[in-house]
DNA sequence: TTTGTTATGTTATATTATCACACAAATAAC
DNA sequence: GTTATTTGTGTGATAATATAACATAACAAA
């Protein structure tokens, strides 16, 4: 990820989740509060055990399923997703927004891009289509170099 | 998935899989080949653990190492793919093509529909161009209710 | 305030996957 | 053909990921 102010990121983050529950009536408890922030440490996903050892500097008594459970809440809300390819966990950008996700994971830096596209929605939907089959939950992961590893490096 | 002779498909996918272990040089083992078989008992995908203990009937001293070993073969050789979001294996219809793949997953009768399709791949390919991204590995999948499932029960 | 619901605490355990090291089998080199 | 090298397997331990079950606490609704 370029240079940026990273703070934006996690207080943009942060405060649209206060809203998001705030509107559904949904409980955005402390607990959940500070796995969102965790997540949003940085660009990275993050894995469910390492949260946990960071969440245990706010509660000492946290669990697995403490991770577990405010993870399922805030994927059930929009707010993180599941990376599939690597058992780990990201922010989500567009938490307001449903749509065909594609994730860009760099091996090298490990970041991972959210992005979403029209043609890709459109292709899938066609194909769904054909295939007469009803999607209920989409899974689509790109394992790569991002433009600033693949070009500092090379292949 | 609809009736058919079954046999048919897992006699084909060995006898391909012997051709393509064959040309290529590589070792295909008792072990690997018994395990193929086992993914192929039907078109469903099937978790390590279960084979495992299927495979424990072909030899007595089959430890998960053992059929992770023998997955990891069948994987890089392009015979089975990795289905990310159960955790589990399925047979490649078309071990001897490199394309991008479409995993249509029933959740009804787990069935795994493996699709590929140009529109898909092209939509794809334009998207990573555009992030001047460079990708090294893909998982495209779809949890859903097949044609069967979807319309025999509805939503 | 009682009641029902939702969230958390806690312990245990299930599931998925890898490591490390010894030994055996196949292949290659001589 | 024997030796060396590589590749595959046996085995035990353990790491990493995730859920179950049941008790208690906090909140919301009546």
């Amino acid at each position: 990820m370029s240079v940026h102010d990273h703070n934006v990121c996690l207080n943009t983050a942060l405060s649209r989740a206060d809203a998001l529950c705030e509107r559904r009536g949904v409980r955005f408890t402390p607990i959940r509060r500070k796995v969102l922030e965790l997540i949003w440490a940085n660009h990275e996903s993050t894995k469910a055990y390492d949260l946990l050892e960071a969440l245990k500097d706010f509660d000492a008594s946290a669990k697995p399923a403490t991770v577990y459970r405010a993870l399922d809440f805030l994927i059930e809300q929009g707010l993180v997703h599941r990376v599939e390819t690597l058992n780990a966990f990201i922010g989500c950008k567009q938490p307001d927004i449903r749509h065909d996700l594609l994730f860009l994971i760099c091996l090298e830096c490990h970041t991972v891009e959210e992005r979403s596209t029209p043609n890709l929605s459109q292709a899938v939907a066609s194909e769904l289509a054909l295939a007469q089959f009803t999607a209920e939950a989409q899974t689509f992961e790109i394992l790569g170099r991002c433009q600033t590893c693949g070009s500092a490096k090379g292949p």
